[in-house]
RNA sequence: GUCCCGUUCGUCUAGGGGUCUAGGACGCCGCCCUUUCACGGCGGAAACACGGGUUCAACUCCCGUACGGGGCACCA
């Protein structure tokens, strides 16, 4: 059997962090068993749907590098809402599915005046032992399942194991509304099928519609898929995710300079985890991916670990890679200054904007504008000294390479019996303007010659 | 309310009857490295929700309680 799995976004809105989790999940899943992983856009809620929001999905898709297969050939649900259709007149045919006349009003009512009562409502439609011909001719139906009243129904899900419903809770659900079209519960039933979609992986939030589309089928005969229900990823405060914790939204990491690898990472290790490995290539998150190793209980998404992730991810990653992603920040500079300047940059950043932004005092123009430390290193009373003696020596060297910028450094130092606290500081304020800087001699070998002493002046005539 | 699910350091988690004086990671604290910020190294504080069983033995199994999450739409 060929795994198949599937990812069914709704373009609702943005793509939050917790179904991409899902969307991980699934990917992998079918990685590691050879299988497919299938897009599905659910776009049958036409109010909220839209074209800018299917885009926001693919972008999302695209950022994080989870790629389905069936780029190509994806699935609109709505356009397959007449097929779904016909199979709601196939289970009217075969008796598994009734015409309810019951409107929304009349069932509004039922519904508030079993919950004053303080009881669990579910609804006994009177139409579904009614002869059709008792059927008024001026209102339009809506179409039910039929289904079981006694018994009960356990599914074997791969995460959460057994689980058994008693028939009692379950209502005849509706498959299609009055006004023809289908409803979610029918919809995914039959794409699934259609797309022959092996194994559902799926939130938390969908466990009891899962013996629901179990009717769907059965009634049909058609053999239902593996179930896998994953638990949701909760705010900071045990709430659900929501605004207010932070980034949910994919498109937020992104602009806050998360790398995709490092968020695929973290949300991988959030219900799921390989002994004690934190850090997971993508080729090893195929290689160990499975279900059974997700865990039952909703976790919190820890924003420290991300960046503290993202630091790592930025350490280890091609200089060339985020060049781009660096300059997006910078605008218009000299790139090969900025590929120069990273290599050093990316051991101490967080995230790819503190990266840019801690990239900035290459591209100053003098006079600097010195922060509050760096103006507190610029004012000791030897700094014209050092500054003059700098300048110096700077003007009588030809090459200016890590080891040459040392000894000119080394050389202020033995000239005026100063210690390197006394020098570093000064020099690191006199040329960046900040003292959050690379080392020093790595600092001055990138700026360059002209560079360091067009500095350098600017703090002398001032 | 009702049905379903869950509960190990602040957080993510390892561990599935004895090897647990409960391991790792992030965060926090201290020290070291050091011209700054990071990185790195070393060390520290920090958890089996509670109550009953079962057992020679329970964080691990069972039952309750508490707390938390999810579902209960002509939304998906």
């Amino acid at each position: 059997m060929t795994v198949i799995t599937r990812f069914p976004p709704s373009p609702t809105g943005k793509l939050q962090i917790g179904n991409v989790r899902t969307a991980l999940f699934n990917y992998l899943f079918a990685r590691h068993h050879n299988g497919q992983f299938v897009l599905r856009i659910e776009d049958t809620d036409r109010e909220r749907s839209t074209d800018a929001n299917i885009q926001v999905i693919f972008d999302a898709l695209e950022w994080l590098e989870l790629e389905c297969d069936n780029k190509d050939d994806v699935v609109y649900q709505f356009s397959r809402r007449d097929h779904h259709a016909e199979i709601a007149q196939k289970l009217l045919d075969s008796g598994q599915a009734y015409k309810c006349y019951t409107s929304k009003e009349e069932l509004a009512e039922l519904r508030t005046a079993a919950e004053k009562n303080g009881e669990h409502f579910i609804f006994k439609s009177p139409w579904r032992d009614k002869d059709p011909s008792e059927a008024p001719s001026d209102s339009e139906p809506v179409v039910r399942i039929k289904a079981p009243q006694t018994g009960e129904t356990t599914i074997s899900d791969l995460i959460q194991g057994d689980v058994t419903v008693s028939h009692d809770t379950l209502d005849d659900f509706i498959l299609l509304r009055s006004d023809g079209t289908p409803t979610y519960m029918l919809s995914v039933v039959v794409d699934d099928y259609d797309m022959g979609v092996t194994h559902v992986i799926r939130g938390d939030d969908h466990l009891n519609n899962a013996f629901r589309q179990q009717l769907i089928y059965k009634a049909m005969g058609w053999d239902a898929p593996y179930y896998a229900h994953v638990p949701l990823i909760l705010g900071s405060d045990g709430k659900k995710l929501s605004k207010r914790h932070g980034a949910v939204g994919v498109a937020e990491f992104k602009e806050m300079g998360i790398l995709p690898a490092a968020l695929r990472n973290q949300l991988l290790r959030l219900g799921w985890s390989h002994g004690d490995d934190e850090i997971i290539s993508d080729a090893q998150a195929i290689e160990w991916f499975d279900l059974d190793g997700v865990n039952k209980s909703p976790a919190k998404l820890d924003y420290d670990k991300l960046l503290n992730l993202n630091g790592h991810y930025i350490r280890e990653s091609k200089t060339e890679d985020i060049l781009p992603l660096v300059q997006q920040h910078l605008g218009e500079i000299d790139t090969d200054l900025l590929e120069r300047a990273l290599p050093a940059l990316q051991e101490r950043a967080k995230t790819i904007n503190d990266l840019a932004k801690s990239a900035e005092f290459y591209f100053k123009t003098p006079p600097l504008i010195m922060d509050e430390r760096a103006q507190k290193a610029i004012e000791k009373e030897y700094a014209p000294l050092v500054v003059s003696k700098a300048i110096t020596l700077f003007e009588e060297t030809d090459t200016l390479d890590t080891e040459t910028a040392q000894s000119i450094i080394q050389s202020i130092m033995d000239q005026n019996d100063m210690k390197m606290s006394q020098v570093g500081p000064l020099l690191r304020a006199a040329l960046c303007g900040t003292m959050q800087a690379p080392d020093l001699s790595v600092v001055i070998s990138i700026l360059g010659k002209d560079v360091c002493l067009e500095r350098l002046r600017s703090i002398n005539t001032n």
